[in-house]
DNA sequence: ATAAATAGTTACACTAACTGTAACAATTCA
DNA sequence: TGAATTGTTACAGTTAGTGTAACTATTTAT
């Protein structure tokens, strides 16, 4: 699963949740809502419980609650907490390039670009809250 | 091949064009200098071709020249001319979304808001010169 | 204590995308 | 005509992504 996938299905979550706080909500009422396999939205939701966006708790009634004000949540901490590669990543064949050679001096060239331009989203997405994106979608 | 990996396979046989110019490089010696198989490398040099970067001519003594100055060709040029997919892209799943729903709603809204990240990007780029990249990694 | 509900994790078959390479067609020039 | 070259297609092999199920661990209610 992409990153930007996973980043969207988890700002569904946390809207959702976010609608029916406190009240926690199970994996399969999530998964039904925002039309995902519960399994899979369980794997990218334990990602969020591990950074502290949202708590869960095993058992009946149990469940997910966000555990943070909609807006001190960032898209920049959601983003890092479910992506295992870079948006803007570089697929670089390290081996088999010489030392010094013109491949190898640009390579190192783009993947300090991409670094940059990585860093540029991020700082991006630092500015938009959970709270700021319910307001957008809700037109105001 | 991702968008990346063909942008910066396209910066190295552009910078050897360049070492080498006016002369005509053929796609066999342009493979072997940056470590690519030759076929693939036409490929891509093929998509410079139709996007006036480069010239091509087949025959004995034939091959790839630049066209312009390195002071001329953009990134950006090059990236728009090698791309099949955004390098930021969302995969949404518009199917079995209804309409109006907040799942159809969010994915709208990180459809806009990755074509922004998009555009700034590409501004980025816009900036940035093969001549530049030459400099820049030839440490002046 | 037992059962039910739930999160968390692992496993797996299926599909799609990517990779590397070769082969072929088209073009140019000697 | 033949050699060199670009441009394009094809294809097998590999890798990555998808969707789903099944299992374990934990909590709560009875």
């Amino acid at each position: 699963m992409s990153a930007s996938t996973k980043l969207s299905t988890s700002v569904k979550a946390l809207c959702y949740l976010n609608n029916s706080h406190p009240n926690p909500k199970s994996s399969s009422e999530i998964a039904s809502a925002i039309r995902i396999n519960s399994s899979k939205l369980r794997k990218i939701l334990s990602m969020l419980v591990k950074n502290g966006i949202i708590e869960s708790n095993a058992g009946s009634a149990g469940g997910f609650k966000l555990i943070k004000s909609s807006n001190e949540i960032h898209l920049q901490e959601i983003y890092c907490a479910v992506e295992d590669r870079k948006a803007f990543h570089l697929d670089v064949r390290r081996d088999s390039v010489q030392k010094n050679s013109l491949p190898e001096k640009i390579n190192n060239y783009f993947v300090d670009l991409f670094t940059e331009v990585q860093v540029d989203i991020e700082e991006k997405m630092k500015n938009i809250t959970l709270r700021s994106i319910i307001n957008n979608i809700n037109g105001s």
